[in-house]
DNA sequence: TTGAAAGCGCTAACAA
DNA sequence: TTGTTAGCGCTTTCAA
C-alpha cells in the first residue's frame, strides 16, 4: 500500500497545489472519512484522533472545499445566496444588502450581489449566473416585464423572494414599501398646505415602483377634487442630471408649480439643485420619495416619504431563510409602511 | 443498455430535482461529453447535434453546474472573487464594490462581498469563508494587526490584492489613497487661511488609514512651526454620535479651536452637526477627509480631501484579473492621489 | 465528430 | 470509533 505521506512530500514541490482531505488523512494517519467528521464537527471521533487531525490540518493549512462537499451532500446546499439589487452603490440598495448579509452570516451563508441598473435585459443573465452557481436562494429586485421565466425554479422549490418590486407572472414571497399609500400621503400633505398647482417628477413608468408612486399621487389629487388634467407629469427621469433640467424647465413655464413631488432619490437631488440654482428653494414646496443622508441639514430640510431599506432587507432575509428551512406555505407579501418626515421643504405654503 | 430517457421520465415525478448533463444527453440522444462541449462552446460539434442538445437544454430548463465543473477543470477556477469591505453599506465601500463588480462581470466572475466593520477579529473568519469556497482571488480591506496568516495562500499563488490599507507581514499588490499627503494638504490649507489653533478629530489609531492621516496632519503642522503640544487630538471616534460629542466638548473648552480636521466621513458628519447646533458652522473652519454626497449643498459647503473609491476599485480589479491571468511580477502598490475640494468650510478665516 | 471511462474532493451508506 | 466504497455532476483523457 502506498501511504499518502510520500504523496504529500512530492506535492510540496508544487507550491500552488492545495492539500485535500487525503493529504490530511495521510499525515494524521487516519482514514479520509475521519477527517471529514472532524471538519464537519460530526460526533463519533475520539478526542485523541481529533487532535491528530486538527494538528495535520494546521500543518498543511488545510481548508475544507465546500463546493466539493455540497456536490454529494444531501440537499446539495452551497450555503450561498444570490442577491440582485438596483445597484450595490445605491444607498437604498446598500442598506438592504447589509441587512441581508447580517442575517445570512450567522447561518454561514455567503451572498453574491449584482447590480441591475433597472435594465430589463440584464435581469435574466444575472439570475442565470446565480443559478449556475447553485445558490440556495434568490432575493431579487427586478426590471423585466415578467418573471414567469422563473417558474421552473419555483417548481424545483428554489427559495425565491422579491424585494422592492412585486413579480409579474408568478407568485412568490415579496417584501416592498407601500408605494401607493406613501405617494398618496405626500399628495395629502401638499394639499393640506394649500397647494393646488402641483407637479410630478418621476422615473421611467415601466419601473413598477415609479408607476405605483405616480398613480398613488395622482389618484389622491383626484380624490381631493384637484384637476389633474393640466398638471405637469414629467417621467423618464433616471438620474440627477435629467431631473435638474426638467425642474429648470418647469420653473420657467407660464404657470410654474407651487409644489413638486419627486418619486425617487436621484430625482429629488436634481430637483433640489435646480430649486436652489433658481433661488426657489424657499418658494416652491418639495416632497421626495425615499430619504437620503443629509436631507435634514439642507436649507430648507427636505421633507420625504422615507422607506426602510434595512427593514425590507431583514424581512427578505427572514423569508428566504424560512423557505430554505423548508417552509412550504403559500407566498406572502409584506408591505412595509413608509413614513412622512417633515423637515421644511414640504411645509412651505404657496407664495402667489 | 438502459437509455436515459426513461430515467428522465421517472425523475419528472420529483419536481425538485434538477436535470443534469445525463438527462440532457439522454433526451438529445447523445453522449454526455457532447453536451459538455455544447455548454462550454467547445469546437468539434456538428451544427445538427448542437441544435439537438440546445433543444433538450431548453426543454429541461437545464443550467450548467459550475461548481461541479470546476472540480475537475484544469486550474479549478470557480469564476468567483472574495471582496472584504469596511461595510457594504458605507458609500465609500459601495463605490469600490460597484467598480469591482463592473470589471468582474465582463469576465463572468461573480463576487462575494462581506463587511468587516473594522473589527480585527472578523477578518480571518471572513477570509476563511472565501477560501473554503475556493474563490479565484481575494480583494481585502483589512483590520487585523498582521496579514501574515495569508502566507500559505500566497505560496499557493492565490491572487491577492489589498485595497484602502496596506498589508502587514506580507507583500502583495495594494491600492490605496495617499492618506499622509492628503492630510498634510488639509493642514497646509488651514494654515494658509490663517489658522493656528487647530484640532484633529479621528478614528481609532489602530486603523491604518486613521493613523496615516493623523501623522500626515501633525507632521505638516510641525514643518510649519506650529506648536502641536497643546493641540487637541481626539481619537477613537468611530461614528457620528461620538464625533458630535467630542466636537461639542471641544467648542466649550477654554480655548476652542478655530479650525478642525476630521479624518473620516462619519466623523465629519458628527462635526458638522455639532458646529451647526452651536451656531459655529460659519465661525470654525472644517476640512474633512473623504467626500460625501450633498456636502456641496450644506451651509457652508464642506471642504474635503476627496478620495476616488471608483478608481481604487477599478485598479484593484485590474490587478486581481492580471494575477488571475498569470501575472507573476512582484507586488505593486498603487497610490491614488486625493483631491482637496474647496467649498467654503475650509476657507473660513479665524474669527478671534 | 463523438463517446466511454476515470477521477476532481468530498459526503452517504454501510461495514468492521 | 473508524474506514471502505460508491457516487455527486462535471471535465479530462483517450479511443473510436
Amino acid at each position: 500500500m502506498t501511504t499518502m505521506s510520500d504523496r504529500y512530500q512530492s506535492d510540496s514541490a508544487q507550491p500552488d497545489r492545495r492539500p485535500t482531505m487525503k493529504h490530511v488523512a495521510a499525515l494524521a494517519g487516519v482514514g479520509i472519512k475521519t477527517v471529514s467528521r472532524v471538519m464537519n464537527k460530526e460526533p463519533g471521533v475520539s478526542e485523541a484522533t481529533q487532535q491528530k487531525v486538527l494538528e495535520a490540518t494546521r500543518q498543511l493549512n488545510y481548508q475544507l472545499d465546500m463546493a466539493a462537499g455540497s456536490l454529494r451532500r444531501t440537499g446539495r446546499q452551497t450555503l450561498s445566496l444570490g442577491l440582485l439589487l438596483a445597484s450595490v452603490s445605491n444607498p437604498f440598495s446598500a442598506e438592504i444588502h447589509r441587512a441581508i448579509e447580517d442575517a445570512a452570516i450567522v447561518r454561514g451563508i455567503a451572498v453574491f450581489a449584482s447590480s441591475l441598473d433597472d435594465e430589463a435585459e440584464r435581469e435574466r443573465p444575472l439570475v442565470s449566473t446565480f443559478l449556475r452557481r447553485r445558490v440556495d436562494g434568490l432575493i431579487l429586485t427586478t426590471a423585466a416585464k415578467s418573471q414567469a421565466y422563473l417558474l421552473p425554479e419555483i417548481n424545483r422549490n428554489l427559495p425565491l423572494v422579491f424585494i422592492d418590486r412585486e413579480p409579474v407572472g408568478i407568485e412568490a414571497d415579496t417584501v416592498m414599501t407601500d408605494n401607493t399609500e406613501g405617494a398618496a400621503g405626500a399628495a395629502r400633505h401638499l394639499l393640506a398646505h394649500g397647494h393646488r398647482r402641483l407637479a410630478y417628477l418621476g422615473d421611467r413608468p415601466d419601473i413598477q415602483t415609479a408607476k405605483l408612486r405616480r398613480d398613488g399621487f395622482m389618484k389622491e389629487l383626484g380624490h381631493a377634487g384637484v384637476a389633474t388634467a393640466g398638471l405637469p407629469v414629467v417621467e423618464g427621469l433616471h438620474n440627477e442630471e435629467s431631473a435638474y433640467r426638467a425642474t429648470i424647465e418647469l420653473l420657467s413655464s407660464e404657470e410654474p408649480p407651487t409644489a413638486v413631488f419627486s418619486s425617487q432619490n436621484l430625482v429629488t437631488l436634481g430637483v433640489i439643485r435646480a430649486l436652489r440654482d433658481r433661488g426657489a428653494n424657499h418658494r416652491v414646496a418639495l416632497v421626495g420619495f425615499d430619504d437620503y443622508s443629509l436631507f435634514d441639514l439642507l436649507d430648507p430640510g427636505v421633507t420625504v416619504v422615507a422607506q426602510h431599506p434595512e427593514r425590507l432587507g431583514t424581512l427578505a432575509a427572514q423569508r428566504i431563510l424560512a423557505r430554505i428551512d423548508g417552509d412550504q406555505s403559500k407566498a406572502i407579501t409584506y408591505t412595509v409602511p413608509s413614513e412622512l418626515i417633515q423637515r421644511g421643504s414640504g411645509e412651505l405654503r404657496p407664495q402667489q
